[in-house]
DNA sequence: CTGAAAGCGCTTACAG
DNA sequence: CTGAAAGCGCTTACAG
């Protein structure tokens, strides 16, 4: 493609923009007027109204929102943090959320923090500055100085797949990843397996720990005794995945069934029994949680249990809207994870 | 968790935001002293200087980028439209951009137009209407309207993923779909392969064209003759393949190979063979084009051609914050398209 | 080096 | 119904 040298086409170029003081000295009326006009006051002659609104088209007048924004103390933008837009997890909330706010007219301000301190805390003080109107966060380090940043922000804001945690008193939206596991071994016990081992992630994670707490009572509720030996730490990968289920599987050569913490660890369980050929479900049922566009591939049909990620992003939307509108409901909400069943259980 | 009624923590309680004004009343300076201290402006007293820095301080002072962006024409924001930010093509992309503007003090503005033309206008306009510095676009309707809107956005803008239309002077970034094809013909070729079967993905898509224009022409340099017949269309997803597959194998029973115009499609294919147990790749070579994260799949080990997609978003903002400098380079990039050697072929 | 004034583009009591 | 004025929070010539 060729491109000439010089300015932007259209830039300072063929339509300058123009203010509503320019509307008012071509129409020879004050800048009252205009504005009113162009807002559909009440205090305005429908004549002249109608006039200015002609002008103002002709002349492609568009407002500033800039300035609206430091007039009303508003900016009609929301903050939206994430760990990773990167992971369909975090992409597909983003979806939810974009779908509920771009219509009432937010914007959308994304910032990746890559789980870093840093980054999150850069994000905070960018929706302090930028006088955004609310803020949804999926934070990775709450130390004290967050804490305050997030308590100083004095606009809405909503926690999204993370606990609020006690200092501040913010709403959160999650999954309930308790229930959630308690009803993926429920499935396995009632598909008449008692040898069940379990996969986490790491041993700090929340969401591992919530998820191993379900299989450990539902599986206690059905007086089946754990020891800890069928329990095995993995990762974040496939590939941990696949060593945590080999090591699994040699201390515990008698389980028939599996339940990994998230589909990306289940995946690597298939990966590794599939290479010993240990068939699936035939010899060990696997079940996972998060169902991931990967999970429901002709080669994995990884039974799992579903997120509700548009759902979540949506509803943390609309709450968000509600507080910004002033609404003094601030009751955080739980949703189910629902069970897909699949090939391998 | 429980919840208080009333306002949010920190909202018109704690920590009140503070201005200028309210320094300089405190301090006994005037207002432009206390920016002239605030900006390390050159005409200010050193001392002054660090007073009123020590104030700002301990009032908890955060300038308001509304009111600066007003009065310097500047929001430090940029644009970003993408088809669809949980496709995980364009959110890799979105990475890329993230990471190389966020440092440079920018916040992304990102919009989702699930590749309506309503949701594109809208989201130039709001680009128009929110002064935002810069905008990187990847348009699917690309009307008069729609080009004369980004013609008078009077900022830099960059085409990502698409081409420049011809009435527009801005530059593009995009990967050379046409080399990238012919690399993968030519790889199959090398492999001894004559009788290849093209898949596309719907007859308007460009890219789809251009990928098959690179077939075309490399078999031809290689004196294979096309028929036609060989080339076959799918859709957008891996569903489709699989069809397209079995109407390719139908009427060319005698292919060896296949280059699919996406993984998506090269997946599809994949399936139907694995379920008419036409070995991979000894009966049948399969090469796709995107390298996404599922074509690494143990059970999938999918040949194709790698898009750099992070890459792409970098230099894409790269270029952008070049225009936004001033440079008045606006040459176009085409990225090269990489052969990753897997199981397939 | 400091302050008063004008201004960025718009809104909105206030007076007429 | 209309206009002049003050103001949102900040910056920046201009005068001293």
């Amino acid at each position: 493609m060729k491109t000439l040298p010089g300015t932007f086409p259209g830039w300072r170029g063929e339509v300058k923009i123009v203010t509503i003081k320019e509307i008012a000295k071509y129409m020879d009326v004050s800048v009252s007027t205009v504005s009113r006009a162009l807002n559909n006051h009440k205090d305005i002659n429908q004549d002249t109204r109608k006039k200015v609104l002609e002008a103002a088209e002709n002349l492609n007048y568009r407002p500033n929102s800039i300035a609206k924004s430091l007039i009303h103390n508003k900016t009609y933008t929301i903050g939206l943090m994430v760990p990773d837009i990167a992971d369909p997890f975090f992409s597909s909330i983003a979806v939810g959320v974009e779908e509920s706010l771009t219509d009432k007219g937010y914007q959308i301000v994304y910032g990746n923090t890559n789980r870093t301190r840093q980054k999150e805390k850069n994000f905070l003080e960018s929706v302090l500055d930028r006088k955004m109107d609310g803020v949804i966060i999926t934070p990775d380090n709450l130390d004290h100085e967050i804490i305050t940043l997030i308590q100083n922000l004095e606009i809405p804001a909503i926690f999204l797949r993370r606990r609020t945690p006690d200092a501040l008193n913010l709403p959160f939206i999650d999954v309930d990843h308790y229930s959630g596991a308690y009803k993926a071994v429920h499935h396995l016990l009632s598909k008449g397996h008692e040898r069940i081992g379990f996969i986490g992630m790491t041993k700090e994670s929340f969401i591992s720990n919530e998820r191993l707490r379900g299989f450990k009572d539902c599986m206690h509720q059905h007086h089946i005794h754990t020891s800890g030996k069928e329990i095995e730490i993995a990762g974040r990968t496939i590939e941990s995945g696949k060593h945590a289920m080999q090591r699994l599987f040699e201390k515990n050569p008698d389980i028939t069934a599996v339940f990994a913490s998230n589909d990306l660890i289940a995946i690597g369980a298939l990966e590794w029994l599939a290479q010993y050929n240990l068939s699936v479900p035939g010899r060990v049922s696997v079940i996972g949680f998060d169902n991931l566009e990967l999970s429901s591939l002709y080669w994995i049909q990884l039974t799992t249990m579903a997120q509700p990620r548009k759902k979540m992003g949506r509803m943390a939307a609309s709450m968000l809207l509600d507080l910004i509108n002033g609404s003094e409901n601030r009751e955080s909400i739980l949703l189910e994870a629902n069970l897909i069943k699949r090939r391998t259980s």
